[in-house]
DNA sequence: TCGCGTGATGTTGTGTACATCAAGACAAAA
DNA sequence: TTTTGTCTTGATGTACACAACATCACGCGA
């Protein structure tokens, strides 16, 4: 464990009562905003926000500032709380380093695969064909999003695991906006395609294949993206 | 650039009179921490700090907020705000990460330095050459940072450079911590020949090898540091 | 009709008082 | 002497009122 720990939503570190309550605000906001509830440009209101929960202003901005530290959101005075969004240009760069980081994944004291890990990867792989029979933008979304979260389980590098979520956060509603333009049910397969066979490497325990695959995937990902900005 | 811009000291981002206080509060308490003003363990006043900077502690509060999310610093009520330590095992994983990363720096869009950015190097060989001569922690370790930013200049990915200085400062402390402790002559000798390497490196624009030569050191660094700690 | 100033309005930023919590001091009982 | 309960103290957490700021609509004048 490194000196901080996150006050997130997965590990609920037995904490204060204040503590608790910032984990699931800032769990519940950054959904919001990954599931494009907020879509990049919205502009929150911190006393709409702090009256939705039932809370003053103060704490709540305590968790906006959480937010804004990792790119989802701005405060700007006199403006509002908006939204963040990213050009293409910054995109590619954030998916080369993710690639990279991808990549580390098998390199970087990684872990072996419990039982329950891969039982949580095989609920994964049910739910991908389900998701090709019955294609649904944040069905989709929130599966690739446990996915990733499940993938973090086999990353023994605690930092490393910050940053790939940190990174995967400022992407993954990028890509959300953009895939429900695309050809879903090609995307959904592709992507079942990939829980298959990264289940396939986590049983027989080659978690540095593992990292080759997500990296060929997500640049793969990336460049169909590009493709797509590309025709617009 | 990504979509959100780091109140950082550097890039002195025109904003409103409050961003550029905060950006000097969270520059100078960081300062603080890394050059062991604040050694880890340390309980920060929030009261104390705001009536320094002459301000009230909500302003303050969103700074330290910022450093707590960086994990230089944790909040704890009843408690007090407190400068955070690591032990050696995290430390070595931050120093796994932060050794790919500056491969990284060669590999993803390096930028060729441009005249100021030489003349930066040449500048800091000097400082390293007086260094030599005259050991002593402080300088060493401001030495060290300002080693480091000119380095991000030639890194042309912002998310890696945003990492790559939150790792830096998680370490840099720790390392400073440390070395007081060691042979200052041996390590300022050390380091004087890295920047000489480095600014080899740099004059014939081969950044790729700078990534190298970091991740050469960075590796030596920690390992002199790992022996350090086996002996006490 | 166009340009510009001005005020209304809503937002985040700041100051301050109070609530909540944890740790240490201290005394009484076993 | 040790243990335990309570109280004091000082810290962060929270609520609320107000200041500073940006935007937009409106109206005045050229």
């Amino acid at each position: 464990m490194t000196g901080h720990s996150k006050p997130d939503v997965r590990e609920d570190a037995q904490g204060s009562a204040a503590r608790e309550r910032f984990a699931l605000l800032y769990g519940t906001l950054r959904n919001r905003i990954s599931l494009l509830d907020y879509p990049p440009g919205t502009k929150l209101s911190e006393e709409a926000l702090a009256a939705e929960f039932g809370i003053s202003r103060t704490p709540l901005r305590r968790v906006l500032g959480w937010l804004e530290s990792e790119g989802l959101l701005k405060s700007v005075q006199g403006v509002g709380t908006i939204v963040t969004d990213v050009d293409i240009e910054a995109l590619a760069q954030v998916y080369h380093l993710r690639m990279e980081l991808a990549e580390l994944l098998g390199k970087l004291e990684p872990v072996s695969p419990d039982a329950e890990t891969i039982a949580l990867f095989r609920d994964l792989q049910e739910s991908g064909s389900d998701l090709v029979n019955n294609p649904d933008p944040r069905r989709f979304a929130q599966l690739n999003m446990d996915f990733f979260h499940v993938l973090m389980r086999l990353c023994g590098n605690e930092p490393l695991r910050e940053i790939s979520e940190r990174l995967y956060y400022q992407t993954a509603r990028i890509w959300l906006k953009s895939i429900s333009h695309m050809d879903m049910a090609e995307e959904a397969a592709i992507f079942s395609r990939e829980i298959t066979e990264v289940l396939a490497a986590v049983d027989i325990g080659d978690i540095e294949a593992v990292g080759h695959m997500r990296r060929a995937h997500i640049s793969m990902s990336f460049k169909r993206l590009r493709n797509y900005y590309a025709g617009t």
